[in-house]
RNA sequence: GUCCCCGUAGCUCAGCAGGAUAGAGCAUCAGAUUCCUAAUCUGAGGGCCACUGGUUCGAAUCCAGUCGGGGACACCA
């Protein structure tokens, strides 16, 4: 099950073998003008060094070799070496009717399956989730539904912020407003009451307005950093508090990601990784890197050629806490024992390379990893307008839920205008609605490569035309509306024949799944996976444009491209649900 | 100050495993529907790929520096 350019490649590669040239240099991709051939190998030119000639008599020679081998295919060469490819119409149908016949639609899988973890850095209890949220939670979302299809095994996590002096802040400012709760009875023991005693509102009001006051009174800020260190002593109340806290976020939390159908197989925080704290010191005292510095305990995790100051890691701190960082290698190590993962993943904005860098040398000196089996995937922040972090008009941040009920509101909207609402009933119609709003949102953010810090605008994202997610799920909605009237006329597909150039092209599309599946695996890019996504639905527009399908007189023919529009279909599915995204039947 | 990310069409962004004529969407302009969903398609205009130098037969892509934007630099996460 190989792809046109990996068998181009593999044939072209032992060409070059033949003149005891490296075989990779036979590397075939699609051209970059298609106007002379939609093939093309650019290793003549690079070989030219290593073979001491000429780089057209490489080619020469290459393809002097290659034609024997490879009757079908024509051959040229063009410019100052390059090598152009063009096989004959029977390989693109063998190969669309390879495809059409395979369940992964073309797509190969990791030669070793590895065992992987992914971190979303999750969102802090408390903080209701803010634009900034989307980026970890599609990014990560599309990169673990990838992994897994690709054949490794993973294990995903949300790895919820509920551990440090933000719980601090948080225990203090409800004492405050409500200081006759039992859970402030210092003596009080379990049981404490089921019924939490604040709901998601109160938390995200109480919040900043702590961290607000913290801020200006020191004396605030000693209050909510000794409140911090009794609950990592264990005092009951404020366990018993930090349990309601984090149930009552979690709920929250779950509504906005099922909106986005978005999925963690773990929902631990740092708090679940209190208990390994000790263990995950006496590491590092064992191995002898342990300091005492300033009254908190480091690791000193610079190197002599760093280009960049890397400050120690402080894995207690002077008050005898544990920290983010503290927090983040004991949970290595709690990961170390339950899944022993060859990789892990932790999908976070940039902000926050040195804490990783300093976190995975740290767990490499304790031994808790091995080199390059920690990997930050990091990403850009979400800008406003002006260029600068995104706020609201208020000077807030933006909701990621008003965000899902605008682009829902207007899908429902778009939907009304093309009629739907007639037609479907008012439970399918919100269906519809939450796929469309699901779609834009996931494919405007998604359709960036990570690093990138984009700016948002609200249109854009729930805009549903052109190189949209919605545009997408239309397209595959048109599809399957040919597939319900070909199943109602009783017309059947056929074997793919390779005809017309917009089959051809169409084909070629196909094709290069593979490969765009490979990068986007390789790069941890999810943006390659909505290029071909586009591409491909693109180029099916053309086709369908072009070609008459039901339409078609000749029998055969009309077969054919009820086949290939059905494997389009297939392949443009499967892409979409790499990325997240559910295609409705119609719209 | 040191380090990291970014600078590509009017706007928002791809491309960065070095290769021919740098792409997409939006916006602008000109077209297309007796026919399978026009949330569509066809075409046009629009670019010193921030700048300077280097490596190379060849640089948007690699290296060094400059300028501009964003961010990080030990007890927050």
């Amino acid at each position: 099950m190989t792809s046109i350019t990996d068998t181009l490649s593999a044939s072209l590669g032992a060409s070059f073998a033949a003149m005891g040239l490296p075989a990779d240099l036979g590397q075939v991709a699609e051209s970059d003008r298609p106007d002379l051939a939609p093939y093309q190998c650019n290793g003549a030119m690079a070989a030219a060094k290593l073979a001491k000639k000429a780089p057209r008599a490489v080619a020469e020679e290459v393809i002097a070799d290659f034609a024997q081998r490879e009757p079908g295919i024509e051959v040229e060469i063009a410019g100052p070496g390059f090598i152009n490819l063009t096989p004959a119409a029977g390989l693109y149908s063998a190969r669309a009717n390879q495809i059409a016949a395979d369940d992964r639609l073309g797509a190969s899988r990791v030669e070793r399956e590895r065992m992987v973890m992914l971190d979303f850095g999750g969102p802090n209890v408390a903080k209701p989730m803010h634009v900034g949220h989307l980026r970890s939670s599609v990014i990560g979302d599309s990169l673990q539904r990838l992994f897994r299809f690709r054949g490794d095994r993973v294990v995903s996590d949300i790895h919820l912020g509920d551990w440090g002096y933000q719980m601090g802040l948080l225990l203090t400012e409800l004492q405050d407003e409500q200081p006759d709760l039992v859970y402030f009875d210092e003596t009080a023991e379990a049981p404490f009451p089921d019924e939490p005693p604040v709901t998601i509102e109160d938390l995200s009001r109480l919040y900043p307005q702590a961290a607000a006051r913290a801020k200006e009174d020191e004396a605030r800020a000693a209050r909510a950093r000794s409140a911090t260190a009794e609950l990592q002593a264990g005092r009951a109340g404020y366990r018993a508090l930090l349990r309601h806290f984090i149930e009552v976020s979690i709920a929250a939390l779950k509504a906005d990601f099922e909106a986005l159908g978005v999925h963690f197989d773990l929902w631990k925080g740092e708090s679940d990784v209190d208990p390994l704290v000790p263990d995950t010191i006496a590491l590092f005292e064992e191995k002898g890197i342990l300091e005492e510095s300033e009254g908190a305990r480091i690791v000193r995790v610079a190197r002599e050629d760093d280009k960049k100051e890397l400050a120690p890691l402080i894995l207690v701190s002077s008050k005898g806490s544990a920290l983010y960082a503290t927090t983040d290698l004991a949970t290595i190590l709690d990961r170390r024992r339950d899944y022993d993962p060859d990789l892990i993943l932790y999908v976070v904005d940039l902000g926050q390379s040195d804490h990783f860098e300093q976190v995975f040398r740290a767990a490499v000196l304790a031994g808790l990893a091995g080199e390059g089996e920690l990997e930050h995937v990091k990403f850009g922040t979400v800008n406003g307008p002006d260029g600068k972090r995104l706020r609201t008009r208020a000077g807030g941040t933006f909701r990621l839920a008003d965000l899902i009920e605008e682009a829902y509101s207007r899908a429902r909207a778009r939907l009304s205008e093309a009629g739907l609402g007639a037609t479907l009933d008012e439970a399918e119609f919100d269906r519809v609605a939450r796929m469309v709003a699901n779609a834009a949102i996931r494919f405007a953010d998604l359709q960036n490569y990570r690093t990138t810090n984009y700016i948002f605008e609200l249109d854009r994202f729930v805009s549903f035309e052109g190189k949209t997610g919605p545009y997408l799920l239309y397209q595959a909605v048109r599809i399957k509306s040919i597939m319900r009237k070909a199943a109602e006329q009783g017309l059947e597909a056929g074997e793919i024949v390779a005809g017309t150039k917009e089959e051809t092209a169409l084909i070629r599309r196909l094709d290069g799944f593979d490969a765009a599946l490979t990068r986007a695996y390789e790069l941890r890019a999810p943006n390659h996976i909505c290029d071909h996504a586009h591409a491909l639905a693109q180029t099916f527009s053309s086709f369908y444009a072009a070609c008459p399908i039901l339409p078609e007189k000749d029998e055969s023919v009309r077969a054919s491209r009820l086949a290939l529009a059905e494997t389009v279909l297939k392949q443009l599915e499967l892409t979409l649900s790499l990325i997240g995204l559910e295609t409705p039947e119609r719209m």
